[in-house]
Parts: structure tokens; sequence; C-alpha cells
DNA sequence: TGTACATCAGTGAACGCGCGTTCACTGATGTAC
DNA sequence: TGTACATCAGTGAACGCGCGTTCACTGATGTAC
């Protein structure tokens, strides 16, 4: 009995990547092992190259192939966060419900993707205003983008077509920073307590409503 | 020539405090140490005991005599920061302007005291949501205390009184967070560009404006 | 298809360094008599 | 007031450790002929 694989082209067992797929699998497993450890308590900030590589099952020495440094694996994790939030934006196009229950339907599927994508935004949100101001500076490059796709969806969705686009922005600019802050609240959600996820969720709901309240009735000065 | 003094009590020269003012003043410097060492922009979190030590000129095992840790001490910040905090609601309680001023004076007032406070606030918007857990709490802790002394002030001064009691600490809140958010802005704006800062200071008022335009028709489900 | 050589992702050992923490201490300040 | 002793804030040296970074390497994969 041979362990000879007889497939046509590639006679190497299944998993014999070539050099290239494997270099990238090992990049891969060293984000994720930043992620992993984050997920553990611990800030980006605060992880050691030898502990990430080590998490990773790599060499220290390994972690150089792929990045100069911890903060360029951190602007790597900016950017898949940036894919991330993309995603996000075409999911809540994708609701289509009666306006009333438009913004609970909204909140519930960014609660949903906040969970399903939990150490994303625990990155973000400890990092967009701690440690390495090259990282700071990048993660707010991203929210302010969203911002912008927001504001663009608005737009043509022709949702407050009486305000100008620097209102709508700042509006946007609202709306992002309640996410945000939510986010850090489902977060750090004690696990198994639906009340408070209840009461937290609520209370989430009616910021929004109240900005959009707001937003409803805004007059820009001059137009 | 001698150098003894001749003051009537204490036969001492005039800085030779008792031992335990000497300790406070020890204490003094460990906290400002750790503060001037964020203002040369570090992360608390980042900060190590021995740093701290040196940068207030004294030997690393000092330390000890003050504080457990380096938590320890962060926690001590955390209460500096309550007081000043509490400050700031006394200085706005004092701001009797027009109600048609009322808020770009306040935004005035605020904004001096995020500048005059800078370490504190650098302090509070990067350890808020990074770094330890413990931390994180304590300030979380001072920070809804705020929130809650700002709806009882305004409750006080009669401002939204149709409004119930839980739906004016979720008003305060997304005030509070705009004004977070705003110190973040305000401390990483490049120092002599009065553009910037002015259109800074413009979308901070206008994200207040609309939050209170927002609170004024806001009305509860059942009351 | 077969061979000889180049490439390069990951290895393993070593380095110097700053860290947190410990220990026994010093000497000025405070207290009891 | 004077003296003898206790207290304790800060010292200085030492420790073991994990860190980031370097070096020369290995051996599987890829390429040229």
């Amino acid at each position: 009995m041979t362990l000879k694989k007889t497939t046509a082209k590639p006679s190497k067992p299944a998993d014999a990547l070539n050099r290239s797929a494997r270099k990238d699998l090992t990049r891969a497993n060293l984000l994720q092992a930043a992620l992993n450890l984050m997920g553990q308590g611990r800030s980006f900030t605060s992880l050691a190259l030898r502990e990430i590589a080590r998490e990773a099952g790599v060499v220290p020495n390994a972690f150089y192939r792929h990045f100069r440094n911890t903060d360029e694996l951190g602007l790597a994790l900016v950017e898949e966060v940036g894919i991330t939030l993309r995603r996000l934006l075409r999911e809540e196009r994708q609701v289509q419900v009666a306006p009333k229950e438009r913004l609970r339907r909204s909140v519930a599927v960014y609660q949903e993707y906040v969970k399903s994508n939990r150490l994303q935004f625990m990155f973000i949100s400890s990092e967009r205003s701690g440690g390495s101001r090259i990282l700071r500076l990048a993660i707010r490059n991203d929210v302010t983008h969203f911002t912008n796709e927001m504001a663009q969806d608005f737009r043509l969705l022709g949702v407050y077509p009486e305000v100008s686009t620097t209102s709508l922005q700042m509006i946007c600019g609202l709306i992002v920073m309640t996410m945000l802050a939510a986010a850090t609240d489902i977060l750090d959600l004690p696990p198994e307590q639906p009340l408070l996820e209840a009461e937290m969720q609520e209370n989430f709901v009616r910021r929004l409503q109240l900005v959009l309240l707001g937003a409803s009735l805004w007059k820009d000065k001059a137009r």
C-alpha cells in the first residue's frame, strides 16, 4: 500500500500548496494570531512580535518574512477591517423593510455583524484612540470612508433630500460614532445576559432615533 | 556666615516638609511623570514602571512605596480625572448667556478646558477603550457619573421638562459621547492651524445642535 | 522528461537590553520618655 | 529641652526573563536549459 497519490497534474499530497500560497497562509496565520491574542483580553499595542509568532506556530524570525514590525501587521489588520466595513454597508443596503421597522432591522443586522466579527471590532475600538499614532490614523481614515459611503447611500436612497452634503456627512458622522460606541458596549457585554443586552439594544435604538429625528428637521443655514 | 535659619518654629530650611508631605510630593511626581510621558506620544498602557520612576527622578524601587503596580497608578489618575470633570461641570454651570449664544459659549469653555487639561484628556480618550480592563471600567464609571450629573443639571435648569429621566440620560449620553469625540479631535489637531480648528469647532457645534434639536422634539412613548 | 542551479520561507542559536521584582541598606524624620 | 530608639521613604545592587533583532543555515520548491 503506497501513500503515493496518483492525481492527474500535481503529484503531491492534496495540501501541498505552492510556495507563495504557503507564504500567504503563514501571513494569514500571523494576522489571526494577533486577533486571537486580542480575544484573550490583550490590547494590540501590548502584543509582542514573539508572542504573535508563537501563537501562529512559527519561529520569531519568520515574522520578518511578512512584516517589518508589529505596526505593519497592524496596518494589514486595518485593511481587513476596511473590507469588513464595506461588507457591512452592502448588507445594510439589502435591508428592505417598511420604514417603520427599518431602523430596528438595521440595528439587528449591525449587532449580528459585530458579534460575528468580534475580534476585528475589538481591534478597531481599542486602537482607534489608543496606542500607535500610525494605526490610529489608519483606522480613522477607514471610519471616515465608511461615513462618507453611508452619506452617499443616504443620498441615493433619497433620505433627507433637503439637507446639504456637508450636513449629511455630519449626520452620518453622528450615526457612525453611535455605532462604534454601541460596538464597545456589545463587546463588553457579559455573555448570557439577555436582559442587559436588550437594555443596551434599546438604548442604542433610541440614540439613533433621536439623531434621525434631529436630522429630519435639520435646516441648513445657507443653501 | 552661617546657613542656619532662625525662624520661630521650624528650625529647618523653608522647603523642609515633613515626612508625609514629602511622600505626597513624590507620589504626585509619579502621577505627573506618567502624564508627561503620555504627552510625548506614549500610551499609558505601554508605560513601564521603570520609565515612570526615571521620569519622576526616583529609583524604580521607590515606586512600590506608592503603588503596587502601574495599574494602581492608573486608577489614581482616573481619580484625578474625576475631579477635573466635576470642575468642568461647575464651570459650565456658570455660563450665563442668552440662550441663543449659550451653546457656542459652552463649547468654547469646553475647548479651553480640554486644552488646559490636555494630558488628562489624552489619558481618558486613549484608555477609555484600550489597554487594561480595570482601568477601562474605572474610566467608564467616571464618564457615567459625569453624564448623570449633567442630566441632573438639565433637570434643575428646567431644560426638556417634558422628557423622562431615562430619556434625559440617553440625551446626555449622546452629548457626552460627542464631547469625548471632539476632545480626541482637539488633541490631535496640529498646532497653529486656525482654519482646521475653526472647522472642527463648527462641526462640533453642529453635531450638538442636531442632538439638541432632536431632544427638544423627543416624545417618550409612555409617560 | 531530467538535471543542475537559484530562490526563499522558515529554522535555530545567539546577542545585548530594559523590564519587574527582591533584598539588605541608609539616614533623615518622628516619637516616647 | 535632651536623648535613645523606631519608623519608613528612598537607595543601590542583583536576579532571571522575555524582548527585538542579527546571523548563518536548511531544504523544499521553482526555473532554465
